[in-house]
RNA sequence: GGCGUCGUACCCAAGUGGUUUAAGGGACCGGUUUGCAAAACCGUUAUUCGUCGGUUCGAAUCCGACCGACGCCUCCA
């Protein structure tokens, strides 16, 4: 099956067709780096990172990039509330939201253009809007004028009244947009210099002057938050399209919001959650399957009690691959029918969860044959195919370290000690062997090739 | 107010016209196995997809109304 897309243009499934065959343009909107994210903020960078992989799974080569947002009113303000730096506070949470993708084995962009290094290329786009009059000056300020590109809207149906004045900024039309703000006192020396004072540019152009000095303004995919697609990428591809008359992105895909108790989780409600905290507290692997177990366009609401199935999940998966005696680099990816069910499912609008779906059936089935001692070396070679191809996309699971291996010596004599008492068909100190190995949070279990030491979930 | 998304078992969650008289995971209960556990395996758990109508040979899937949840229209992933 080739790969399809939700086009948020269309809002409808199509076929993806990249504009030169091999190679896929992408951009997603990133972070605004003036706090820690929150586990809601990285639903939406772990789908990018599910996009790129399931890219490269169909063959593309994949330029991504996804941008660092370092010039924003909230930025400035904790610049002024903690008396320090633009530099200090940006570069601090540049560098944790780079830890963590990192973290949550998010691949590495292609680029992570920042917005503050791309000013000189902002203050000349908007001149360009200016001299097409599709842009105007009202005190010191910058705006879009939409009645200028009459094709605004297409991610809302504009109504009437809408067009009702908001004084406030004297705009010409409510929707118009800044492109440019003019310097506030509270700004401090935080600003550039331009033909119309000195200011700073707009969100909307930020990410539109990256992508046009980037991909010369033309890529395959656009995504984001689901939060962004109005204003921000009505206005964002606004620019582009009425300067340049072509597409900004051929497919936009909009991923949906993790919520808190059934409301959205974000910073200004004060309801989310550290990534990092739910990191530490139940594994980068668990955190990442949790992301991805919900398929990207269905609302999500956080719980443990979710990340402790996912947990468990993992659980079911590694204690499966344990059968095999895995060389990932060795494992030459063949499919067969089995594969190609997961392969469709992430390329019907990459559904993880119909796709985990897939792969748990066909663990259940080599499950059976194993049990029954049925298994033979097709359905061993299948199953080293489908960890590989499963680990390809998901990414949770280290093939090096399935078998923990740094057992502490304690514990080694303590099974020595253990596997002598059962020789000796000594059931008490067997079994107190095995409450003080538990107490020392290690579970021992009993095979039919003898006994198999793992850390206690 | 305008625009939009969603409502599937005890919980989570795929499926969006016939191969599904509804995947997969978790939980529960019963069984096989085991010295006992654990794990694994087998079986059971929605004749039903918010409610009510309609279209169709056929609908969870399309249409309408209603009820309920959420989002965007202001910064936001």
């Amino acid at each position: 099956m080739s790969l399809k897309l939700y086009n948020s243009l269309s809002s409808k499934k199509e076929v993806f067709k990249s504009i030169s065959d091999k190679k896929v343009k992408t951009y997603g909107c990133g972070p605004t780096v003036y706090n820690d994210p929150h586990i809601g903020n990285f639903r939406t960078f772990v789908f990018y990172d599910l996009l790129n992989r399931v890219l490269q799974l169909n063959g593309y080569e994949t330029e991504t990039a996804v941008n660092i947002t370092d010039i924003d009113d909230k930025i400035i303000d904790r610049v002024n509330q903690e008396n320090t730096s633009l530099k200090e506070i940006t570069s601090k949470y540049e560098l944790s939201f780079l830890e963590l993708s990192k973290s949550l084995k998010i691949l590495p962009n292609n680029h992570n253009p920042r917005a503050t290094e791309y000013v000189e290329e902002m203050i000349e786009f908007i001149q360009a809007l200016i001299n097409q009059d599709l842009a105007y000056e009202m005190n010191g300020n910058i705006f879009f004028d939409i009645e200028a590109y009459p094709k605004y809207g297409k991610f809302v149906n504009i109504s009437d009244d809408l067009e009702t004045e908001d004084n406030e900024l004297s705009k010409k039309n409510r929707n118009d947009f800044t492109l440019w703000k003019a310097k506030k006192d509270s700004d401090g020396d935080i600003f550039w210099d331009s033909e119309w004072g000195k200011g700073r540019p707009g969100w909307h152009t930020e990410c539109a002057v990256m992508i046009k000095t980037l991909f010369d303004g033309r890529l395959d995919i656009h995504c984001g938050g689901i939060d962004l697609k109005f204003p921000h990428h009505e206005n964002e591809s606004a620019q582009i399209e009425a300067l340049q008359k072509h597409n900004l992105s051929n497919y936009w895909l909009h991923a949906e919001h993790l919520n808190m108790d059934d409301e959205k989780m974000s910073k200004s409600l004060g309801n989310f959650i550290d990534v990092s905290t739910l990191i530490e507290k139940n594994g980068s692997d668990v955190v990442r399957l949790f992301l991805l177990s919900a398929h990207y366009r269905t609302k999500v609401s956080f719980s443990q009690k979710k990340l402790d199935e996912c947990k468990k999940m993992i659980d079911k998966i590694k204690r499966f691959a344990k059968n095999f005696n895995i060389d990932s680099k060795n494992i030459e990816l063949k499919f067969s029918s089995e594969h190609e069910l997961f392969i469709d499912a992430l390329n019907d609008d990459l559904n993880t969860p119909g796709a985990i779906g897939v792969f748990f059936s066909f663990i259940s089935e080599m499950n059976k044959k194993i049990a029954e001692n049925s298994i033979n070396d097709a359905d061993k070679e299948k199953s080293l195919v489908f960890l590989k191809l499963f680990n390809s996309i998901f990414d949770i699971l280290d093939f090096n370290n399935l078998h923990d291996q740094n057992i502490p010596k304690e514990l080694q004599d303590l099974l020595v000690s253990r596997q002598e008492a059962r020789k000796n068909l000594d059931w008490k100190l067997s079994d107190s062997i095995r409450d003080k190995i538990e107490s020392l949070g290690w579970q021992v279990e009993d095979t039919s090739s003898g006994q198999n030491l793992s850390k206690k979930k």
